[in-house]
Formats: C-alpha cells, sequence, structure tokens
DNA sequence: GCCTCAACATACATATGTGTATGTTGCATA
DNA sequence: TATGCAACATACACATATGTATGTTGAGGC
C-alpha cells in the first residue's frame, strides 16, 4: 500500500477502457481489481455495488459523450464541412466505446436511455447543420436520420475499419445530401 | 421422459429465442437446460462443448439468414418497390435477433465472421437492385451502403421501434437516392 | 426376450463470481 | 501523540457455471 491510493473514478477509467476491449462482460469486481493490483476490498469501498458501479460507469459515459460533438460541430461555420467531419472524424474517434457500449445496451435498460439521449441530441445537431445549409425542416429532419443511422450502421459492422467510404463516395454522397 | 426426447436443433431453437430476447449471456447449458425441462446431461449429449454450441448457434443463424432477404427482393421485380420493401419490411421482421446477434459479434471472433459474410450478402442485393433501377455502378455502390448501414444503424439503436420514418419521409428519402 | 444405443440423469471436482463482516495500515489533524 | 478515517486486505457464506464419469431407462431390431 505504500503506492498511490485509488479513487472512484480510477475504477472508472479502468472499465471503459475494458468495456471497450473486451465488452461489457469484462465490467466485474474481480477481475478489475486484479488488474489494478488490489482486492475487492477496495471494489466495495468505492462502489456499494455492481449495479452501483454499471450506473456509474454508464454516466461517467454520457458524461463525456454528451456536449463533445455538439462542440466540435459548432467549431466549423461552414455546413458542407461541418456535416463531413462530423459524420467522418468526430464519430469515428472512439469507434471501440461507441460499439461496446451500443452492444452493453441491448440486454441493459439504463445503458439503453443513456445510449438514446445521447442519439436524440447528436441527430439534432445533424439537422442543424442540415438547415444551416439551405435545407427545409422536412428534408432535414429525414436526412439527418438517415445520415446518422448510416454512421452508426456502420461503426456497429463487425470490421468498421474495412468499411469505408472512398473519398469520391463521400463527395458523391455529400452533394446528394445537399440537394433541394 | 415419456415426453418426446430432444434433438440438437430443439437446442439451437431455445438458443435462438433466448439469444433474441436475453442477449448472449443466456446461451449457457444449465439456464437452457432447465428451461427445456431436462439436465446438462442432454445438452453434453448433443454438443461436445458449449465453444462447439455456439458455433452451431451461429452456423444455424447464419443459414436462416443467408439468402432470406435475396429471395424476397427478387421476388419484386419493380426495383423502387423491392428497395423499400427491403430496408423497410425485410429487415424489420427479424429485428431483435439480428440485433442481438450483432452485439454478440462485438465479443466474439467467430460471430463477427458470420455477420461480415451476411453484411456483404445484402449489401450486394441492394446494390444490384439500384443498378437495375437506372443508377450507375459508383452512385450505386456509394448509395447502397449509405441506405443499408442506416438500416443497421436503426436496428442497433436502443428503441428501433420508437425511430421510424414517417411515410412523407421515406418517399422524400427515396426519391432522393434513386436520382442520377 | 435379449441387446443395443440414443437420450438422458446423477454425482463430483473445479472455477469464478457476488456480498458482507471484520481486521489492518498509514497519514492527517487536533 | 493519540485518534479517526480513508483505503484497503482477509475470510466466509453462497450462488452459479463448466466438464466429466458413470448410472438408468425406454424403444427397436433380431
Amino acid at each position: 500500500m505504500t503506492a498511490a491510493p485509488l479513487s472512484a473514478e480510477d475504477w472508472l477509467d479502468l472499465a471503459l477502457t475494458e468495456l471497450k476491449t473486451q465488452g461489457y462482460g469484462a465490467l466485474r469486481a474481480q477481475p478489475l481489481a486484479q488488474k489494478l493490483g488490489v482486492t475487492r476490498g477496495s471494489f466495495y469501498h468505492h462502489f456499494e455495488s455492481l449495479a452501483d458501479f454499471h450506473a456509474a460507469i454508464i454516466a461517467h459515459w454520457s458524461q463525456r459523450s454528451s456536449g463533445q460533438v455538439i462542440r466540435s460541430a459548432k467549431e466549423e461555420p461552414d455546413p458542407v464541412t461541418a456535416l463531413a467531419q462530423l459524420l467522418q472524424t468526430t464519430l469515428r474517434s472512439g469507434e471501440g466505446l461507441e460499439r461496446a457500449v451500443r452492444s452493453w445496451a441491448t440486454v441493459a435498460p439504463g445503458v439503453a436511455q443513456a445510449v438514446a439521449a445521447i442519439d436524440a441530441e447528436r441527430i439534432d445537431v445533424v439537422k442543424a447543420i442540415l438547415r444551416r445549409g439551405g435545407l427545409d425542416k422536412a428534408d432535414a429532419a429525414a436526412r439527418a436520420k438517415l445520415l446518422y443511422w448510416a454512421a452508426i450502421g456502420r461503426l456497429m459492422l463487425p470490421f468498421p475499419d474495412q468499411n469505408v467510404l472512398t473519398n469520391a463516395e463521400i463527395s458523391s454522397l455529400s452533394a446528394l445530401m445537399w440537394r433541394d
């Protein structure tokens, strides 16, 4: 115990990296304690139960995810560039974690709620960009869903890295999305 | 044991319904045996191990999924109708199972391979429909990916039923997809 | 009427997980 | 310097899972 003591956040950080690489099945006290070099005594000192821990993890993820996409989208004034950045760059950075969280959401109602909130937030961002680009309300709403769903669908493919659009395809689809 | 004896297929059928409703965490011998009213003795009579069982499950799913979309798409001669049916009706019938299998695929390499094969098959179908509708090769390829990814993305949302397109949105997007 | 074999049941060894209750250690502070 | 608390360790009771080895039972073929 001469080393630095752990905080609840240390547990949550490890939880997110384990969630990313091993899936939600790895979110248990015993294996995590072993990875941190402590016993479960530490775990039950920081968290009341596994359920409490899981709730803290998803809250942690939710907080980190919320606003992030929005901020990067608002920094770009040109809607065409903003859309391209949003769908290519931003959603691609945290792919592994996104995949794992969405996989988790299929069996954990609390996680599903959190993911749904993030989704709604992001779709609104996409819609706002499309509107700023001149699309009317109806078209913006429909195309925002199509684009966001496609971004989610791609990252939920078994091998997202092997499923990318070529530059030609990106510009082709981008042009299509901005039509009246 | 006076009742009808079970076959390996009976185990696989239950596995798919449990997978659909409870997720891949439910694919274990003990709980399934209990649901079938037998002991694990039956399980280890029909399958060598859990890994063997899991492989059989995904093979079962793969076989049931393969060709199904293709068949229903080829029965419809009009490409516009075929596309609408494919993305609305066909992919929506087995939503729960699809979700569960894709969730499973994030942690099981064998499942990931099977899903990737199905995806490639279906994207080709969408592409063929678009080509039959008059689109050139490049546009068909790009839009097929966009549409299929969107279909997958929607069903992977936490609450797919609450995320549907209105009829107006469907016709709007459909028209957009068929433009030169 | 016996034999065989598929389809299980039973029992055992082992692993891995959760909670909980209680003991220990080191530092900060009054 | 005594003490109080955060941050653990330890031990126990319990549940649930996998494999494996071996026993049982009922229906068909000869």
